[in-house]
RNA sequence: GGGCCGGUAGCUCAACGGUAGAGCAACGGACUUUUAAUCCGUUGGUUGUGGGUUCGAAACCCACCCGGCCCA
């Protein structure tokens, strides 16, 4: 027994029956044990079974007890039903009908073998010949008709929330089904899956600052990737023509409703096509997952319904930002003008150190919260966007877009920049930015550009937050809720 | 980082300057088809932490910790 966890009234009296356990020659945790049934087959095949006199054994964790006197309902769950148990002096004879009452609580794992039947009030049973402890619980369940709410608790102690919450059960296994249907999509339309370095000297692919470990054997700084994009780009010169990771990312930042430092990124590279064609992919994807993870294409977020349907609208970003705030930024070329600009028409918006962070942050005012349907905007600065191509004939803009619903980011994607000279001018670009003071900024990846030497191959590139999407799928109002072990403060 | 709200028994919540309570759970008892079973009785607390005000603080004041929402 750990010293530093204390016992209290109910960890001792559930020692007590541990110890009554252990006296009867019964081992509280047995190492083997077989069931014939789930609960939901059970439940399934339960006029058949019935009809046969099967007898079956189920199992599961006991969520509700109700005793009158020499006869017992218990409830038992499993990972995916529950099914009720009937115990009686008569079925289980005198002594294991005793031992029952003396040793079993509220949240142990028990077998029961019995038959089925169905009791007066309608509801389908198991009545015990024998039972059996599988794991004997020393602390008690969350309360049983409220539930853990507290949601702090429900993050630190997801176990209890899990036990407790049909919503957080539902939520964890569609997040599963969202995930699965993503990886069917892609693999059906030949996409390749692959996993790149996590520990990386070189950190890069997107705008943000990283984590730093040590490798001590090597005696090398280590960064954890921020973004998957530099290696998947070196496998697409490599010749794999459609390749795809599904990982963690980590990204040194604050935490918040929208943002977890750990997070689950989805980025696919696809030779030869344009961001017009992974925006067909984009609508498709999601689309088709929400079909066959949840049974439809319109789906509620907020109250609101959101149709997936395809085709999604596409509208230029400029055009957006000049609808939503009366702005035109491409005829204010600076920060200072673009910034004056929004002064002299009277809008509120925090000042920004950049005229693309500026434009991020019109976008983000004026746009996002008036989009409910998906649509994508197209057509970025390309000060935003140092991995993108430029569009032939705007020197400033660049071939990328994201998509957008119920008022949040749900993709990003370009038509990949490939020309290694232009590469390597980005990212001196960024360079500067650092020297200026953004610690966000990209670091001049010189093996990468040389790898881009080598001849990459015309491609559209996506990126995929799968926690904001699970989020915006499954109608959750943040991260927390479909990331099991959100990252919290250290708890004191 | 700023504003607002919250932290009381294992869980869900009261009490809001005057003896810290209820329901569930636990413990003891009654009850052989219950459905949050019911009925009788009992136990359970450094009220997030540390200071302060007061005859008296869960409550009022200050600082800090943790969480939630909004803003940045």
């Amino acid at each position: 027994m750990p010293s530093a966890i204390a016992d209290d009234q109910y960890v001792l009296a559930r020692r007590t029956k541990l110890a009554r356990l252990r006296e009867a020659g019964i081992d509280p945790f047995p190492p083997h044990f077989t069931r014939t049934h789930t609960n939901a087959e059970a439940r399934c095949e339960f006029d058949d079974l019935v009809a046969r006199g099967a007898i079956v054994t189920l199992s599961g964790r006991v969520t509700l007890l109700r005793t009158m006197g020499k006869a017992t309902f218990a409830e038992l769950r499993d990972g995916y039903d529950r099914f009720q148990a009937y115990l009686r002096v008569d079925g289980t004879g005198d002594d294991a009908y005793r031992l029952f009452l003396d040793t079993v609580d509220l949240a142990d794992t028990i077998g029961v073998t019995g038959t089925l039947f169905t009791t007066r009030t309608g509801e389908k049973t198991l009545q015990a010949t024998s039972w059996v402890m599988l794991s004997k619980a020393l602390r008690p369940p969350p309360e049983k008709w409220h539930g853990l709410t507290d949601a702090e608790a429900r993050y630190r102690r997801r176990h209890l929330d899990l036990i407790s919450n049909a919503e957080a059960r539902d939520v964890l296994r569609k997040r599963a089904a969202i995930v699965r249907e993503v990886r069917r999509f892609l693999d059906d339309r030949g996409f390749i899956e692959v996993e790149t370095p996590v520990l990386q000297g070189q950190h890069g692919g997107a705008t943000a600052r990283p984590f730093h470990t040590h490798h001590n054997a090597l005696d090398r700084d280590l960064a954890l990737r921020i973004a998957l994009e530099l290696y998947l780009k070196r496998l697409l010169i490599g010749g794999v023509d459609k390749v795809y990771e599904i990982g963690r990312v980590f990204r040194n930042e604050g935490i918040s409703r929208k943002h977890n430092p750990e997070f689950t990124m989805l980025e696919t590279y696809e030779a030869y096509a344009d961001y017009r064609d992974v925006m067909a992919m984009v609508e498709a994807l999601v689309s088709t997952v929400a079909l066959n993870v949840l049974g439809t294409m319109v789906i509620t977020v907020d109250g609101k319904d959101v149709d997936l349907t395809p085709p999604w609208p596409r509208r230029s970003l400029r055009q957006a930002i000049l609808d939503e705030s009366g702005i035109d930024y491409a005829l204010h070329p600076t920060l200072e003008a673009l910034d004056g600009a929004v002064r002299a028409a009277g809008l509120r918006v925090e000042p920004q150190k950049t005229r693309a962070q500026l434009i991020d942050q019109l976008l983000s005012t004026f746009v996002e919260p008036k989009i409910v349907n998906p649509i994508f905007l197209v057509d970025y600065p390309v000060d935003l966007s140092p991995f993108a191509k430029r569009k032939p004939g705007e020197a400033d803009v660049v071939e990328r877009f994201e998509a957008f619903a119920a008022g949040v980011e749900i993709g990003n994607a370009f038509t990949e920049l490939n020309d290694p000279d232009d590469q390597y001018q980005r990212f001196l670009e960024q360079a500067k930015a650092s020297v200026a003071g953004d610690e966000e900024a990209h670091v001049v990846d010189v093996d990468f550009v040389e790898a881009m030497q080598h001849g990459m191959p015309p491609a559209g590139g996506l990126g995929i937050g799968i926690d904001r999407l699970c989020a915006f799928l499954l109608d959750q109002p943040s991260l927390r809720e479909v990331i099991a072990f959100p990252t919290l403060r250290a708890e004191t």
